[in-house]
DNA sequence: AACTATTTATAAGA
DNA sequence: TTCTTATAAATAGTT
């Protein structure tokens, strides 16, 4: 519109173009401003450049989201309500279920049994009664288990004892003679040395047994 | 900005107010679509007039929805994600007592016991006892209940029954005496009068029990 | 809505 | 990007 006309199509020289859409998107927003002044009226602009950024012009004293509630009021267009009500039907739809979900949970804690006929009060009681039947056994396995892995700790400490004691006495009959020179056998001195390593070598295999508390009965997987 | 400029603030004229708007607008829009085309750009123009009216203008090959998404998007504008956000926030809460819920409703039902511990199951199965306890009780009460209402329509029925039966007794007579002409005085009719009467008066408090069928078992509340 | 004197916007060049 | 400027376009006031 200066220097020679030119015909309204996309500018194929990059620069130009970029030179051209900052200039008029100046004068755009400059024409819209002026526009909203003079007249008293409500604008806004979105623009989106080629190179997809963003560019926008609200008239003073409004928020491009006033004006888009506006809009879509006035339009009737489902500008955003596509995602909006999807999510309000799965969230109305997730309520409903909560709510039977909690209903059920209820009855089964003994509450809200009104309105509920005998027919499904017997289907109830039955379908807890099996559930308890259920609950009760696998109690009972996980009980049997416990103890089963509490034996076979048991067994293993006793060994783990045994072979030390073995192992113990073998090198102190070690020492005793490189000590005493050649003494051969002492049964009371035997005893004694039992003794006293028994409570010393308790101690090793069983500390973290210990250590573990109760929590070791849950560590050991359930046999089915 | 012709024959004389003018100051940029409100035209206080109203026709000739009216007359710019109009003009403008359409320089405006004009404007944006050369700027889309010149410089492929999308553009979005929304006007709502001093009266209220609604002018939009987009770029061709767009949407003003999609131009409107991308703002969102890209201007990370809080258009409507403020609705939308505390939505999705309610979803998820919502999700999550759901999921426990059914967690919990799976145990009742004596499914996904594992990962339970030994005093988890006593509990459950603790709590799963008394509710059935109180379920029981609920469903002694519903058949005492049934049962009593049985008995109380069946007492009624002999009651309407005998009562029927005394007036059609009391019928026949009359019509016996009618047949033989003009008797003085006859206790019989009074009893007739006395027993008719008697079965339309029964009738009526009667009926709406008998109207009722099987259904009025579940109407009479539950004696606590 | 059409006209037109003027202002404004802007294309091309620097 | 910005400035300059010749020229196209927009438009205020009028008809």
């Amino acid at each position: 519109m200066a220097r020679g006309k030119i015909e309204i199509k996309k500018i194929e020289n990059t620069t130009n173009r970029q030179v051209t859409f900052s200039k008029r998107r100046n004068g755009l927003f400059k024409k819209a401003h002026e526009l909203s002044v003079l007249c008293d009226a409500k604008v806004s602009i979105i623009i989106i450049s080629g190179t997809e950024k963003l560019y926008d012009y609200v008239s003073p004293s409004s928020s491009t989201k006033q004006l888009l509630d506006l809009y879509q009021t006035k339009s009737g267009t489902d500008v955003w309500s596509s995602h909006y009500e999807k999510m309000q039907e799965t969230l109305n739809k997730l309520k409903e279920v909560n709510r039977k979900i909690r209903l059920e949970i209820r009855r089964r804690h003994g509450q809200s049994l009104n309105n509920m006929t005998y027919g499904e009060l017997c289907g109830l009681e039955q379908e807890m009664e099996s559930a308890a039947h259920v609950i009760r056994e696998r109690k009972y396995k996980t009980i049997s288990n416990q103890t089963e892995t509490t034996k076979r700790k048991h067994r293993n400490s006793i060994q783990v004892n045994k072979n030390l004691l073995h192992a113990i006495d073998a090198e102190e009959d070690d020492l005793s003679y490189e000590l005493c020179g050649n003494i051969t056998d002492d049964p009371i001195i035997g005893y004694f040395n039992e003794g006293s390593r028994l409570f010393a070598l308790r101690l090793q295999p069983n500390q973290p047994n210990l250590q573990d508390g109760g929590s070791c009965i849950t560590t050991y997987p359930l046999l089915d």
